[in-house]
DNA sequence: CAGAGTATTCACAGATCTCTGAAACTTCTG
DNA sequence: CAGAAGTTTCAGAGATCTGTGAATACTCTG
């Protein structure tokens, strides 16, 4: 990845977003080398010198990471070392883990309407527009994401066929 | 709102879940009091009372709030205090905010695209399914949200209207 | 236009978070 | 099975963040 200033730059200013987003900045760090990197794998050793940091970061890092579905293990063929890579399809699998979060918040407008009592009650009609909105977000996202994965697959495909004639 | 114990319960809950998603608890402390609470409105001593926080923090909190759309000052007659609501429809306007985020996410790729060259390279894959993914996104969900909005008003005014009978 | 009632700002104390560096632990290899 | 290579854990230092409380700035009212 130090083969390419824009590139790096393009992670750094990523990581910073996704670092304001909320997400550790550390963390950010790692999975932007990762995504824009020229390798298809990095060790830790690579990040460490990449970024600047000590194992132990990378470490908490990963430890973050790859149960999100942001970076996977790669098994390592002659190699002693952890090989990490960003994983095929990442984004939609971050968006679905969203949908984790869009269904919490329609239980918790659940509970509140019925804390509330009454639905015409200040609170009781706030919270039938949040569950309202939550479960219509809940019914439509999922599909959405299934539509690209399903279209970018395809299109893929498409790709591979034309560079093959 | 300290007249009913399960809806201040549910309103801490769900703070405590926006905070671990990177809000700041009491920024989230204050929203979910409005959001919660059986008044129309409440006034920064009210918040400071209710939440035993101090009138510094509440300013703080407000100045979050209100440009996010998730808190609007309303036009308080006869008082000189601000009155604080959770305004309707905030839910899909924090919802068409995080559009934004796609957009930027979108640009990113798009940089990373060019950055990388060759969109066969690692990066360059990477970079292209990014920003498939972004743009996909960007294009689907406001319509949606669009949908929500009319289908939500529609839903309101027929209530109305059988109310009426 | 003086003054009471509020809101905002700000320096600082306290809490929290996060990385480092070293030690402990694992897992291969010869 | 001893030792090398690599990863994870952990205590503690340092940085960052955040709320308090008091001072400041507004803004109505009489």
């Amino acid at each position: 990845m130090g083969d390419d200033k824009r590139l790096r730059d393009a992670a750094e200013k990523l990581a910073l977003i996704l670092a304001q987003g909320g997400m550790q900045k550390t963390t950010a760090r790692v999975m932007t080398c990762l995504l824009f990197s020229q390798q298809e794998t990095l060790t830790a050793a690579d990040l460490c010198t990449e970024l600047q940091i000590s194992s132990g970061a990378v470490s908490g890092a990963v430890k973050q990471l790859a149960p999100s579905g942001l970076l996977e293990r790669v098994p390592a063929p002659g190699s002693r070392r952890d090989h990490y890579r960003f994983p095929d399809g990442a984004w939609a699998t971050l968006m679905s883990q969203q949908n984790q979060l869009l269904a919490t918040m329609g239980e918790v407008a659940d509970q509140g309407l019925a804390a509330a009592g009454d639905p015409s009650t200040p609170a009781g009609q706030r919270m039938a527009e949040m569950r309202d909105f939550y479960s219509f977000m809940l019914r439509e996202l999922p599909p959405l994401i299934e539509r690209w994965r399903t279209d970018f697959t395809a299109k893929q495909a498409n790709q591979e066929t034309h560079q093959a004639d």
